[in-house]
DNA sequence: CGCCCATTTGACAGCTTTCAAATCGCGTGG
DNA sequence: CCACGCGATTTGAAAGCTGTCAAATGGGCG
């Protein structure tokens, strides 16, 4: 089994690591009633303009949102994992301004948002963590929007591999050395504004330089400190206490 | 006088939008207190790293965010206007992970952090309110990253413009046709990811297809559904129930 | 073994940037 | 009232990073 303890255990953890939680609090999040479901890669969990009346928490496995434009491209807007909830923002805004897809087989804990909205009605210190959630979040998409709005190809694409290797190493899937990179050359171009092909150049001249390895869906990071300044990554914006 | 009204009020008007508040929140939210700030253009209200202890409603005037990557280069993140309330995210969050920096001449009413969250504790309606502030905020930056990411110079351009256009009505600032345009071409193109000499180039080409005219602050929009088509301009992201 | 999708490669086009330099707009001071 | 000065805007030419279009290669799965 992929998990041996609470699927909204790691969710809780996450929480936590901003707003102090009493035991009840505690009690009472892992007692939301949820669903469990799987996903394939490439499922849409829902769309752009959907109203969605659940909160999903991903148990195992990678999601992405994205948003289409006009000319049909899509940018990748930002990637969860294990621990992460997705659509909390569902409990309170009518309907969904992007995508949201599995980048990966991936695992949800499904729940009503009538049951996260009595959930904070009655701790406000839960609906205290879950801002502050929104707020990582949004401080995320800043950085984000800095990256591939003002840094080049090379930058971009080093800056994404170290955020997800630290992300993946606080939530407790691996080292930031070493991990799984739920995306491929493609999805990688669409996060980072780019096309694929230039994509496949800027990595492999990472490799060329020593700095990367890559087989089948794990990233290996030779040179951690050295892609960091290439990346110009400067962790403080995910908010994480992770060393850098 | 630039308002007959109390400084917070169109704060408080803007959080209605979302979450229904009692005579009681809104009295609470009203009574919280406050100084006023008059800001310099360029001048800055925080910088990335800082530590805040105050939250800011803006009474007139306009503030942009911006971050600055490796080589320099700023990226402007969101631009903000009279009744936006822009650093309530350090109630909850340690640090800046972004600039705060007056556009224009700006006042802005400032509260110690202190006293928002004893209002927030207090009050979760306001909390939840202030909430539903925030992850419009994030669907703006994520539509941002969008706009930055997958569309070209011209379409950015245009989608600037018509949400600068768009939110200045929903503030009771002016008609989306014709608004003050807080922003330089260089502080256009710091939010756009273009360079001013191509901005510069972009609105001559908008201003030639008869779509756009700009005398010193002001932007005339003289076909706003051409505009909106260009600029591939769909509101919702907004979460503003205003019509397209 | 063969199909399919992801990755890789090459040549070329093009949108945007770069680097100056000129012009404009406007508040200031004489 | 007009000259001055500085920042914002405009223009031109040339370079460059990234995109486009195809086609080849590779790896995994049925």
């Amino acid at each position: 089994m992929t998990q041996s303890f609470p699927p909204l255990l790691s969710f809780l953890q996450k929480l936590e690591r901003h707003v102090a939680l009493s035991a009840s609090n505690r009690d009472a999040l892992l007692a939301l009633p949820y669903k469990l479901r799987q996903l394939n890669a490439g499922a849409h969990l829902f769309r752009e303009g959907d109203h969605v009346a659940s909160c999903c928490v991903i148990v195992s496995g990678f999601v992405s949102r994205h948003k289409i434009v006009a000319d049909g491209a899509r940018q990748i807007l930002s990637v969860h994992m294990r621990g992460d909830g997705v659509d909390f923002q569902n409990a309170i805004l009518e309907r969904a301004d992007h995508s949201i897809q599995a980048l990966t087989r991936t695992e949800i804990a499904e729940t009503p948002v009538k049951a996260v909205q009595e959930l904070l009605a009655a701790n406000p210190a839960v609906a205290a963590a879950l801002w502050a959630e929104t707020l990582v979040d949004a401080s995320v998409h800043r950085e984000w929007t800095a990256n591939v709005g003002r840094r080049d190809a090379r930058t971009r694409i080093a800056h994404l591999l170290c955020e997800l290797g630290l992300r993946e190493e606080a939530a407790g899937l691996s080292d930031r050395r070493t991990y799984q990179l739920p995306l491929t050359q493609e999805q990688l171009a669409d996060a980072a504004g780019l096309t694929p092909v230039h994509v496949n150049r800027v990595l492999q001249g990472l490799r060329t330089d020593g700095i990367l390895a890559r087989d089948r869906g794990t990233v290996k990071i030779v040179d951690w400190d050295q892609l960091a300044r290439i990346g110009d990554f400067r962790p403080a914006y995910l908010h994480n206490s992770v060393p850098a």
